[in-house]
DNA sequence: AACGCGGGGCT
DNA sequence: AGCCCAGCGTT
């Protein structure tokens, strides 16, 4: 299908040897490390992501001890990290290895598939970098090198894509050291051949990159277009009750932050004023149980929150009580909840002398 | 096959 | 404002 250029894996290992970072899961085949840095590096910048590595390995040398965590424990040292999913994923697998593989990993692409959280991605990123196998990764870094160095128009968020950058990749491949293969071409993408403006005047396959040579690059990897972003209006009700308490609840159900915490929330259609929010049945069947003294606005000019699909236009409302309620903790504690970023920059600032 | 899921950095 | 990031699970 493509011509492959013979010396190309040789070369991408030889740039990686001389220009890769010195990174943590890379000093190590500990399975439980490779495995635990591949999770959090889904969809997720090395810089982003290291701290977390960090906060992991220390608070849980062994994978033993993240089987026997608390779920909030480890939602909370995920804080920040997003997609939630991850770390209730990263959880399960971790008391599966521990409860039914005693303690001990899948060697294998196949075996390591079925792990919770793991996909065609991170089972070839562990079989090989871990265990040494054939199996090649293929991650947007990849998609974006293959794509212009053999000029592929496929589009990559499709089957036909996806098919298709696998195979090549397969072929690629350096069976004699796999996971530095495939180290190698994730490294090059990025930190080379970077989505814009790459410096292919200076690129060690200027000679053989074919979107190069057909000044095809910016073009390249071609990606069908997503949806358009999605507008919601949140009110956060933010009890002041007696004796410096205050309310949290789980968001539980699908969409956004599933099992993380927040205030009460007042979702509305639009941007509302107090007139209209205090007419909302939510609103009211949430008040029912409380004797409201005031109800203020902590911020007139909306917060605009924004995920990658929704832009969150939130408000939060402080309702202070006359008495102790139901259902409240104290202030100083609202720290040891996992909370959205949204909720904790809110936090940081309205409760900083808690 | 399409969709939902975070947060941050860069242009 | 738009794009992308060591993708995965669900529908």
């Amino acid at each position: 299908m493509h011509k492959i250029a013979p010396n190309f894996s040789k070369k991408l290992i030889a740039w990686y040897i001389q220009n890769k970072r010195e990174l943590p899961w890379r000093k190590t085949k500990n399975p439980y490390h490779i495995w635990l840095s591949e999770i959090i590096l889904q969809q997720t910048r090395v810089a982003q992501g290291l701290p977390y590595f960090l906060k992991f390995i220390e608070a849980y040398p062994q994978v033993e001890n993240l089987a026997n965590a608390r779920e909030d424990e480890v939602l909370k040292l995920w804080q920040g990290l997003g997609y939630y999913s991850r770390a209730r994923n990263l959880h399960a697998t971790a008391k599966m290895v521990c409860q039914e593989m005693n303690g001990v990993f899948p060697d294998n692409y196949k075996d390591l598939l079925k792990l919770k959280g793991v996909g065609d991605y991170t089972a070839s990123a562990i079989a090989s970098i871990a265990f040494n196998q054939p199996e090649a990764v293929v991650d947007g870094n990849v998609y974006r090198v293959l794509s212009r160095f053999f000029e592929i128009n496929t589009p990559i968020n499709t089957t036909a894509g996806q098919k298709e950058f696998k195979q090549l990749a397969q072929q690629l491949i350096d069976i004699d050291e796999p996971g530095t293969f495939n180290q190698a071409i994730m490294e090059f993408g990025a930190r080379y051949c970077v989505p814009q403006n790459p410096d292919c005047n200076n690129c060690i396959f200027n000679d053989s990159c074919k979107a190069f040579q057909q000044k095809n690059v910016d073009h390249l990897p071609v990606k069908i277009k997503a949806k358009p972003i999605k507008k919601r209006f949140f009110n956060y009700l933010v009890v002041l009750s007696k004796n410096e308490h205050t309310m949290l609840q789980q968001r539980t159900g699908k969409g956004i932050w599933q099992q993380l915490y927040q205030f009460p929330l007042i979702e509305t259609s639009e941007e509302v004023n107090l007139r209209s929010l205090t007419k909302h049945t939510q609103f009211q069947t949430f008040c029912k149980n409380l004797q409201i003294d005031t109800i203020s606005l902590f911020n007139e000019t909306p917060i605009v929150h924004k995920l990658s699909h929704q832009h969150l236009s939130t408000r939060f409302w402080i309702v202070e009580t006359l008495e102790e309620n139901e259902n409240t903790i104290p202030i100083s504690n609202v720290k040891d909840y996992a909370v959205p970023v949204l909720i904790a920059d809110f936090v940081s600032e309205f409760f900083e002398n808690y």
